[in-house]
DNA sequence: ACAGGCATGTAAATAGTTACATGATTCG
DNA sequence: CGAATCATGTAACTATTTACATGCCTGT
């Protein structure tokens, strides 16, 4: 089996906490992961398949009534295989983010347009944050015996704030440095 | 003209700056934007011919000695669609991260090697934050009429600053949990 | 003479999103 | 009954990286 995924191990993470149906998996993803790494139906379907070929996984037939059902559990094999990529160092780390690329142009607009996109990122980092937040919410009803999830979770929580705040400090010095400019 | 991609505004930023070769935009973008928006050769140079094509820049052969050598021009159109694409709103913000992804999963491992996930993910971003240094360090030696680079440079060191500050915390709090549990 | 940087480009592969098609079940 | 949700899947598209090919110039 040639070498998997980063998509191919959030499925065998998923799947290693208990037996799940591609859709199941799709819905935790957009829930969790998804803030860090992301995943499609067109990704999970075929990546389901690929990893039951491989034997790292099981899929079983348990339609319910008369729609027809998936689900997938993980194999020893899968187990190892998902260990063996854990232990491995971390490579990726990237972010695309349109609106610092786009303060990092703005000088091509005036001063007060140029706020606006610190404005618009700010507001973007707190609707994240506040979707971060309702998910803690539910999360916390139900049982917590793996920490790991939560306390990514509150990472994310705290960097949408940290990020949110330096947009409102940036935007700040930015309305200060056009006073002290028209005032000289 | 159909809708250009973020990374065709990525190259009309950057000529807009002044006349440039496909290959130092390249250099440029590896030394900036490519830690929120990365582009490699592969998409630079056939990027550069549909701005041309779409009347965008203009290239002029300007061959160094006998070595070919192409540099492109903004016209006046091309500056009013990047002023126009700085207006809109940010869309795309998204972060693909295999160290949170591996710590989201850390559950599958003994906490030692868990918290190894954490060490990794430190060090990382401390690499990037010397790197970040390294060229701030350059750019206060030249010219600085236009504030937003280096606006947005800080905010990289101010961030990856925070994101290893988090793993040594949570290292922390792992090793601490960690032996409350042996004692208990 | 050779290494390293300047310079342009493409082919192939990989990754990933979007949109669509299909159909069952549940709840109001 | 209709909407929402459960459920699976694929085709087409877009984006992006990697690797390669080519060749000149400059400094040691």
């Amino acid at each position: 089996m040639e070498e998997l995924s980063p998509t191919a191990y959030v499925i065998l993470g998923f799947v290693r906490k208990g037996p799940k149906s591609g859709y199941e998996i799709k819905a935790l993803v957009d829930n969790s992961t998804r803030f860090f790494w992301a995943a499609s139906y067109g990704q999970i379907y075929p990546e389901l398949k690929r990893l039951a070929d491989g034997g790292l996984i099981v899929g079983s037939e348990q339609p319910t009534g008369g729609r027809r059902r998936t689900i997938y559990e993980i194999t020893a094999d899968g187990e190892e295989e998902l260990r063996a990529w854990l232990r491995e160092r971390p490579q990726t780390f990237e972010m695309r983010d349109e609106g610092l690329l786009k303060l990092f142009f703005a000088d091509a607009l005036p001063r007060e347009e140029a706020v606006e996109i610190l404005r618009a990122m700010r507001d973007q980092r707190r609707a994240v944050n506040e979707r971060l937040r309702a998910i803690k919410e539910m999360k916390l009803k139900g049982e917590l015996e793996d920490p790991f999830p939560l306390i990514v979770l509150e990472g994310g929580l705290e960097f949408t704030e940290w990020f949110a705040d330096w947009c409102e400090r940036i935007e700040a010095q930015l309305l200060e440095s056009a006073l002290e400019e028209r005032s000289s």
